[in-house]
DNA sequence: AGATAATGCATACGTCCCGTATGTCAACGA
DNA sequence: TCGTTGACATACGGGACGTATGCATTATCT
């Protein structure tokens, strides 16, 4: 063995945070049994006690990893944009559709704030809304955008789209529901920007 | 004793969901043992069982009675406004408002959708949405709004508010990022406001 | 009206799951 | 090489939930 103790202890951290992952966004947390999945792991509960104190402990390291995550994904797409302003509109798209995936929805909108509080409040400010906020600020610099707090539209727009990939995950027809809530939701942006 | 049968056991109903209310509102539904808060009612689980299945159900009833309320209220308000459009600003504050109360915010923003899934879904929409939804439907007839599915600005509307009032309630200084909240969500309904 | 069925609700029991306290063994420093 | 630290497992106790069962009162039937 040639790096054994940090390698070796970074890796139990990793297969806890996998294994909890792939528990909290399939059954969910409060059905997540830490006997179970720790032990799907080739773990048991004190490892888990160990590294993160307790269950909840263990939900705050399985979302921070998806936060960011969440954060390069959002990263890249206003990257690849042409325009900053076709960014932002690719970005909050992207933000939707990434609220659509079972795990984030899961995680992120449902367990998440249920047993941690507000993901607001967890860290300074998480990843994927100071990733929003960036955007606005750039475009407000440019003039592109109304002349309006871009921390409190950052937030509206996160609201807002979490709301609309809850719709429609849990509509009948999605694909029905989808267009409507896309349309609703890009008009809301286009009130957005100035007026040129 | 008059009325023996239904009145009992409309009695015990009441009282299982008054002190389930105040047990999910105040600790929250994880934390709250049905012993205890039966206890208190002067009953035991199994009434709880008898009445309500489990104790989902029971949350189910409480957050039925909750948003009947909070429908009732929201109808108040916009009644009460010189004009529509100004009733329906009226409302969305209100729904802040209400948002910001912890009873509410614990059951029907939190632990509601954590334990039952999309509220959306829960019956064919719920009241408070429904409420929204007409204001807009209203407003629309009126032209005074652009041409927006009104379903879909209501669900809007509803997430942009509980995330705002999240913020707030949870912020270190709720005064200041009110004021900022507010302000923000002020000028996204007016941007829903047909330019005239 | 008396017997029987049904229902509202309580009690008893088993099970699962979490948190803590304790134990053990390997790795690191001297 | 030996003591110590730390990573992780095991053992134990308590609490909460769901179900099965029991009882008493009310409704139903003849």
């Amino acid at each position: 063995m040639r790096k054994p103790r940090q390698e070796m202890i970074a890796e139990t951290r990793g297969k806890l945070i996998a294994a909890g992952r792939r528990a909290f966004g399939t059954i969910g947390y409060a059905e997540a049994s830490m006997d179970d999945f720790t032990g799907e792991a080739g773990l048991t509960r004190g490892a888990l006690y160990h590294h993160f104190g307790d269950k909840r402990g263990l939900l705050q390291a399985v979302i921070m990893e998806i936060d960011a995550e969440m954060t390069e994904r959002l990263n890249e797409v206003s990257a690849a944009a042409p325009t900053r302003w076709q960014g932002f509109v690719d970005e909050c798209s992207a933000y939707i559709e990434m609220a659509l995936e079972p795990e984030i929805q899961r995680i992120m909108f449902r367990d998440g704030p249920a047993v941690l509080g507000d993901i607001s409040q967890w860290q300074n400010t998480p990843g994927c809304i100071a990733a929003l906020s960036r955007s606005l600020d750039r475009l407000k610099a440019d003039g592109e955008i109304i002349d309006i707090d871009t921390e409190t539209a950052a937030r509206l727009i996160n609201g807002a789209s979490s709301h609309m990939a809850l719709w429609i995950a849990n509509a009948e027809n999605p694909e029905a529901v989808s267009k409507r809530a896309v349309a609703g939701f890009k008009a809301m942006l286009g009130s957005l920007r100035r007026q040129q």
